[in-house]
DNA sequence: CTAAAACCTGACGTTGACGTCAGAGGCAAG
DNA sequence: CTTGCCTCTGACGTCAACGTCAGGTTTTAG
């Protein structure tokens, strides 16, 4: 398949897919006059791959991690980097649902017929802040 | 208080403070010689917009709602902003946490002595990606 | 065979949320 | 009064994940 097409599959740009390669997160075999070849599996790696994105983790972060997920390497360094990066989305998700819930009760609020919001909930609220960077 | 302060309080910097003022998340009164002076309740709301900003909106996403958050007007269309965001964050929570349990999966397999992985699932796994663009 | 479509490399442009630096003023302490 | 810290505006720098354009080669359809 060549990267037109892996790109129609898997729903992300070309110049996305180059990049990735790029980043040394994609391998694609090249086909004697230079065009990019990649094997079936390559649309699943590239969700993966836009998973982890659209998990927060950097290009360099994935780079770490998509070895140690598929070339069955498995250190205790690696096992760590994982868990890590599975604490770091787990806090995420805890971040996002207090987010959440913060917006349901501005939304009850406003849909209530007194319409009297007086400011979130004026105490402890808005506690930790997750600040999603990856190492 | 002054923007020091603030920021020390709220764990932001100074020049983040100063960019929430010119994105119009943060009014701050001048003192004469035209320093900021901020209420005490400023430490609440810069924790607001820090916890959305880590829930991924834009400034001017947060701009829009934030008057809808406090200054009570509560239109149709202001719920419906809110409602809308809600949902976004809603499905942000869940592909995080199918991401999460994507990466439990792979620990597992790495922790697991036989330390056979042979990729990922094989199938349908990473099936939507949400990719998180605030409108 | 030829034109269109797809692909290549290389390089510059974009956007958001700030960082950082420069130069000039303000403010309490000693 | 001056020293040292805080603050101001303004403007340029940064970084990641691509977008986009230029100019050239390759593959495919007719």
């Amino acid at each position: 398949m060549r990267i037109g097409e892996l790109a129609a599959r898997s729903g992300v740009s070309v110049r996305a897919l180059r990049y990735y390669e790029e980043q040394g997160l994609l391998e694609a075999g090249r086909s004697g006059s230079g065009q990019r070849h990649y094997p079936e599996a390559a649309a699943d790696r590239v969700q993966l791959i836009q998973m982890l994105y659209s998990a927060g983790l950097s290009s360099r972060t994935i780079a770490e991690l998509l070895p140690c997920v598929d070339a069955k390497v498995s250190t205790p360094e690696s096992r760590a980097r994982l868990a890590a990066e599975r604490d770091r989305i787990d806090a995420q998700i805890a971040a996002l649902t207090r987010t959440r819930d913060q917006l349901d009760t501005v939304i009850a609020f406003a849909g209530s017929p007194a319409s009297g919001c007086a400011w979130i909930a004026d105490g402890d609220v808005a506690a930790q802040v997750s600040h999603s960077a990856a190492p």
